[in-house]
DNA sequence: ATAATAGTGTCTTTCAGACATTATCTA
DNA sequence: TAGATAATGTCTGAAAGACACTATTAT
């Protein structure tokens, strides 16, 4: 039957058929990263079924109709499935598409950037076998599933940006943290040292942060330990650090 | 039959069957600003069909398996039905995605933010009738379709923050333009008056224009041409100017 | 000459870079 | 006390804000 603009719109609803177009396969992906050992790791998935079985991937998958009511649900369960839990920083990074990237045929993957500390979901991704987190700069030279490569490079790269306008690599770290961390975690995902002085004059100007008490280590002076405020993920400063 | 992964990929892709799962609805929309009688403008068209028949909506439609190779290439295809030529700025703004957005049931956008000057469309625009460029002040307050309101504000809001680090804004103007003409297109992107000096300072200490003569308009001191370079349009300035 | 617009000079302010110095801990 | 790490002091430099000033056109 043709869809004619002469029916009402309640008659052109319940004649439609949405599985009469062929679509693109459409999924939803993540590049989960965190702060560990130093290193700046991302979450990888073994993947058991074609195509690309036995490669590596991202954590993500299709959309469920009946659990999702929006996108943001979805890679939150996925997520959630691998994790154990809801990562404090997910942020939309693009969308990838296109006739080859997926064998099967024209895909589009919806991609998301977020961020959790290690410690959260420690526990829970040792009981999954197939999961694991890969230092980023080692991931970059694995034989990754489908256009997964070119994700993990495009997420980095806004990262970088971000940890040179915003304090939004701090989620990657536990709820308190010292600033020598904080600033650790901004040279690992830049890969270039920050001044100190620079660094932590602009977050104490801004008052990004709440101060919550003291941590000892092993040696030298201790250093303070802080939280975010509610809303400082969310501040940009108006100039970058340089690169 | 079950995808077991017993089966090796070539028997596995020969049994895949892409529309056995029940897939969202998959558009590419794009919000195409111009600068045009001194006010920022978004191309809207009116829809003839149902859903959300008779209201106005951004351009764009369904990907062709057939024509597209990539999503680009897809939204470049729309834009081309509606001006006849293509925008020199496209960028990817970001994916919408829910159950509730579309009446046909779960659905998905990819949303592009374009950029065009008004001459270079002006001509075939007058011959579609469904289609008009409408002031972005002015289309806030229409009952637009979808949500395509909230697109609309998205893009608009990615464009201030543009505005305010580098001269994307040129796009909105033809090939040629002059300093004051530039000036004017990025304040009213972030609806407020810029200084003259620090706007022309940083263009011209980054070297992003080219002059390219003279020119005469009907009362004051004639102002000079300007082109962009090949590269200018990817210039990220490292401080901000102020909101 | 006047009005209007284009373009420059220059002082102030802001904030990052550089790096020396001081503070506080352990062994 | 020495060694290590945290934290601060302070000078320099780069770039934006503010705004007065000069330049070039039409009438």
């Amino acid at each position: 039957m043709t869809l004619s603009g002469k029916m009402n719109e309640k008659q052109f609803l319940a004649a439609y058929d949405k599985s009469a177009f062929d679509a693109p396969l459409l999924t939803v992906d993540a590049v989960l990263f965190t702060y560990h050992e130093g290193l700046l790791k991302v979450l990888l998935v073994e993947r058991s079924n074609h195509p690309e079985q036995g490669k590596w991937a991202l954590p993500g998958g299709f959309i469920s109709e009946e659990e999702d009511k929006t996108l943001e649900d979805t890679i939150i369960r996925k997520l959630k499935e691998k994790t154990g839990v809801v990562p404090p920083y997910i942020e939309q990074l693009r969308t990838f598409g296109g006739a080859t990237r997926d064998k099967r045929g024209w895909s589009v993957t919806v991609c998301y950037t977020a961020l959790i500390a290690h410690q959260a979901c420690e526990s829970h991704i040792d009981t999954v076998s197939d999961t694991d987190w890969i230092p980023v700069e080692k991931a970059k030279k694995l034989n990754l599933a489908f256009d997964h490569l070119k994700i993990i490079q495009s997420a980095h790269e806004r990262l970088v940006q971000k940890a040179l306008y915003s304090i939004v690599p701090a989620y990657a770290l536990p709820e308190s943290f010292t600033l020598p961390e904080l600033q650790h975690v901004h040279e690992v995902i830049i890969g270039k040292p920050l001044q100190k002085k620079s660094f932590r004059r602009r977050i104490e100007q801004a008052d990004l942060l709440i101060e919550v008490g003291e941590k000892r280590t092993e040696k030298g002076r201790p250093a303070s330990l802080y939280k975010m405020r509610s809303d400082s993920g969310t501040h940009k400063f108006v100039r970058n650090l340089e690169l």
